[in-house]
RNA sequence: GCGAAAGUGGCGGAACUGGUAUACGCGCUAGACUUAGGAUCUAGUCCCGAGAGAUCGGGUUGGGGGUUCGAGUCCCCCCUUUCGCACCA
């Protein structure tokens, strides 16, 4: 009798491996392209192998899945897919402290991490795994590289970088945070290099990621990149120094092209030393040293008080041919733009401030709507408003609206310009000074030049061999012998290149290669592909706005164009989880002891639980702090479940199948169906939890009003199994077999909601006088308006604040409620 | 500075297109069952006031104003918090 009872006890120490294993040997998760069978490609961001899963992970994984378990009970045939992205630098830093090979490191990390990705009980499946760092996978990064560069969509460039000292490589202008520019991986202050580098040209498609129409992406994510790619409209507008020489600079306000009083060149600009006159020499070449050196140390961050020194040179205005000096400041970058402006004081703030600072001039040419222009020497700041144009030549008394036309019209017929676009999105840097990525597959010939390497040469593998000197270089460098190979062109000795691809790169695509991880022919079956692409959902958290999401964005439409891959769009819907913080609601991390470790939950709880109360905790997209006393709520609920399915039911005593109790059970149920449904499809899983929880507890009392055994009871239990297998999908399972079942709960089909029984009979009349409560009164549902007023009027409490008042007008709303206005 | 999002009980959070604010959970209070319980079950729990009591009245969604029969929800102003960008010409 004891070993009965303990038995039915919920012990999911036991119950949830069970069934994983279970699930696993018969396959229940795997999904095969079945073209005109409707497919839901439910992709999750693929976490970077750094040794435990973490609580983030959770977060962002197990939701997910509990929604592509939902759209698989709904019909589709869902393939839900995990991989590593496996390069990258923890496993380098790793090497050097502790002196394990990178690859050592990664790959028992990533068989750590499977196995707690298993313990959470998803609905994975693991033939479609891919790991970045395989050669059977970066084999095709390498080739995808190869694609960029005939396309022409790869070169190299000697620039000025942002190099990290302390990971010792360059990183891409979005791993570069914050006003003092710090990597982005080890918050160390980043510092410029001249370097000659491979980038993508990534800005060639600005304008086109700026389009999101026909994908269903957060407003945030899509605020974010615009803001990012920055495309401002305007004119480039070319200018002669005086002794003849032309350079360009670009600006947004072409109309105030007759109020430009100075000219100012970034101090990388080329045309400085020429510029010079030898009196300016000294001062200028020492704050050409200065800016380059600020930059080189660390960006002044409070201090934002123009500089500038004059060049003792001069530019000549085309549009009026005016002699105006041109000056060099910081506050002018070589990486926007041109790297040269004209200075217009009077209606552009920055070159105002800088213009009080050093006693240029100002000459207002913008005019609002008839008011007097200010005396420029009493002027506080620019004038930054529109308005019709004066003092501007030919075009003066252009109106506002027309300025912008009419002065572009003007600078090409001309030839002193014409109208142009700018982009703050710069050119992907690729090239990574490190060893673990996947080499570049290019070869310096002393002949040829960079000669990508063949196709059937790939993958260029990385050498296992390899030591870590304290030099900081890249291993590869170092290496004795791996530089040295053939051109491919003409056999001659040649050089690798020793760079490795940024890990984004490997990321950009990962996608594609869940699709058929062993396919050879490709790097991915072009079969699978229009089956399954494009993905249908994508999860993951919102840090990746402007890096991993334009990138991937930016590969999917190069290959597009290079006919790789179809379809504008790599990624329909994308939905972003938020961050879990420490019970004193900071960032987790290891230094102030807050992190709340999984398999610790997992031991005390079991995986149902710690899923459940992670879709219940937060709304999704917000995330919050945790709370290790809510978990309770969550363990207490699915014990509570356990025990109405297990418990031995008392008899049935409902007399007939509608009594109030059968009655009012399945209106609830189908209720609950109705908005779990509804919840699941809105990525809305708190509610989806709370749904689940309100109708137990409906459950529970309608046994105790002795529904046990009836058909609605029945109906009952089989619907809350069905809609608790994606949230909890062992207890679930076991419930279900439970009932009798022989297939798994997670074969069945998604209940449908009974609109009839959903339908309430009655419904509560609110009574409002003057739009206060005054009372509710039950009514049956489809009352005419007429009567409604009447049963409202009728209450006790409409009488007793109605007396000695006059109704003035009665406000009915159907279904809801009456408001009766009266004086 | 610019941009975005958000401010609801002691706490996490609900509230579909303007229509019963505070669902669900945590915590707390009381009781039951227990040798015991940080287990379980039952009842209660926004605030103020009145009442022995069932109840009754008033107030409440960061603050102020507005639109409306009616505002957590819409509009305007202000405050606070979080995030992103930060001299982008």
């Amino acid at each position: 009798m004891e070993r009965d009872k303990d038995s039915r006890a919920y012990d999911p120490s036991a119950l949830e491996p069970r069934w994983q294993e279970r699930w696993e040997a018969e396959g229940l998760y795997r999904s095969d392209a079945e073209p005109g069978r409707p497919k839901h490609y439910a992709l999750t961001m693929l976490p970077y192998p750094s040794g435990d899963l973490h609580i983030g992970h959770w977060y962002a994984i197990s939701p997910s899945d509990a929604r592509a378990r939902f759209m698989r009970m709904r019909g589709f045939n869902v393939v839900f897919p995990m991989g590593f992205d496996a390069f990258g630098l923890p496993a380098e830093n790793a090497a050097i402290k502790r002196n394990i090979h990178p690859k050592e490191w990664t790959w028992a990390n990533i068989e750590r991490m499977r196995g707690q990705l298993r313990r959470m009980g998803t609905m994975i499946d693991w033939r479609r795994e891919a790991v970045s760092c395989d050669p059977e996978y970066y084999r095709w990064t390498q080739w995808f590289f190869m694609q960029f560069f005939l396309a022409d969509l790869a070169y190299r460039k000697r620039a000025a970088v942002d190099w990290c000292p302390s990971c010792n490589t360059t990183l891409a202008r979005e791993q570069v945070i914050g006003d003092d520019r710090r990597c982005e991986r080890c918050d160390t202050p980043v510092i410029r290099k001249e370097l000659a580098q491979w980038f993508f040209r990534t800005t060639r498609y600005a304008e086109e990621l700026l389009e999101f129409s026909g994908i269903d992406w957060p407003e945030r994510v899509r605020t974010l990149q615009e803001r990012w790619i920055g495309r401002s409209e305007g004119a480039q507008v070319t200018f002669h120094t005086e002794q003849g020489e032309p350079f360009e600079i670009f600006t947004t306000r072409p109309d105030t092209l007759w109020g430009a009083t100075f000219m100012v060149l970034a101090p990388e600009h080329p045309l400085v030393a020429k510029l010079t006159s030898d009196d300016r020499r000294a001062e200028v070449e020492a704050y050409v040293e200065k800016a380059v050196r600020q930059t080189d140390i660390q960006r002044e961050t409070a201090d934002k008080e123009k500089t500038g020194v004059f060049t003792g040179g001069y530019a000549v205005n085309p549009v009026n041919g005016e002699r105006i000096p041109v000056w060099i400041a910081d506050y002018v970058l070589m990486s926007y733009g041109t790297g040269a402006i004209m200075a217009v004081p009077a209606h552009d703030q920055r070159d105002f401030e800088f213009t009080r600072k050093y006693g240029l001039e100002i000459r207002p040419v913008i005019q609002k709507n008839g008011e007097e222009l200010p005396d420029p020497a009493d002027m506080q700041e620019a004038m930054s408003h529109e308005g019709s144009m004066i003092n501007s030549g030919p075009l003066t008394g252009t109106p506002a609206d027309q300025v912008y036309e009419k002065v572009v019209a003007f600078l090409e017929e001309k030839g002193y310009g014409k109208g142009s676009v700018n982009f703050r999105l710069r050119d992907w840097l690729i090239s990574r000074q490190r060893y673990w990525g996947a080499p570049i597959p290019i070869v310096y010939c002393p002949e040829h030049g960079a000669v990508p390497v063949p196709e059937d040469q790939l993958p260029v593998l990385l050498p296992d061999d390899i030591e870590w000197l304290p030099t900081g270089e890249s291993p590869l460098k170092l290496h004795p012998t791996w530089r040295q190979t053939r051109c491919p062109v003409c056999g001659g000795p040649a050089e690798r290149e020793t760079d490795t691809m940024d890990t984004f790169m490997c990321s950009s695509w990962y996608h594609l290669r869940y699709l058929s991880p062993r396919y050879d022919g490709g790097p991915f079956d072009p079969v699978e592909y229009r089956y399954w692409m494009p993905i249908d959902t994508y999860t993951g958290g919102i840090e990746h706005a402007t890096m991993h999401l334009i990138y991937t964005r930016f590969f999917h439409k190069a290959l597009r164009d290079i006919g790789i891959v179809q379809g504008d769009e790599p990624m329909t819907q994308l939905r972003n989880q938020g961050i879990i913080l420490g019970e004193d609601s900071e960032k987790m991390s290891k230094s102030r002891g807050n992190v709340v470790a999984p398999d610790d939950l997992l031991n005390r709880y079991g995986a149902d639980t710690v899923r459940a109360y992670l879709m219940f905790f937060a709304r999704w997209d917000q995330g919050g702090p945790w709370n290790s006393r809510g978990i309770e709520g969550a363990s207490r609920w699915l014990r509570r479940v356990w025990s109405l399915y297990m418990e031995p039911a008392e008899e049935a005593t409902a007399e007939s199948e509608n009594t109030e109790a059968v009655v009012r059970l399945r209106r609830k149920l189908h209720q609950t169906l109705r908005q779990v449904t509804r919840d699941f499809d809105a990525f809305q899983f708190n509610t989806v939890v709370a749904a689940l929880m309100e109708l137990l507890n409906e459950m529970s009392q309608a046994r105790s009003q002795g529904a046990a055994g009836s058909e609605a009871w029945e109906e009952a239990k089989d619907i809350y199994v069905r809609m608790l297998a994606p949230v909890a999908p062992h207890i679930a399972e076991e419930l279900w077999r439970s009932l009798g079942h022989e297939r798994s709960v997670h074969l069945q089909p998604w209940p449908e909601v009974d609109e009839e029984a959903a339908r309430d009979e009655e419904i509560t009349l609110v009574v409002q006088i003057n739009g206060k409560l005054r009372d509710r009164v039950s009514v049956p549902v489809g009352i005419s308006q007429e009567e409604a007023r009447e049963r409202a009027l009728a209450t006790e409490g409409a009488q007793r604040f109605l007396e000695g008042k006059t109704v003035r007008n009665v406000i009915v709303v159907p279904g809801r409620l009456v408001n009766i206005v009266a004086t």
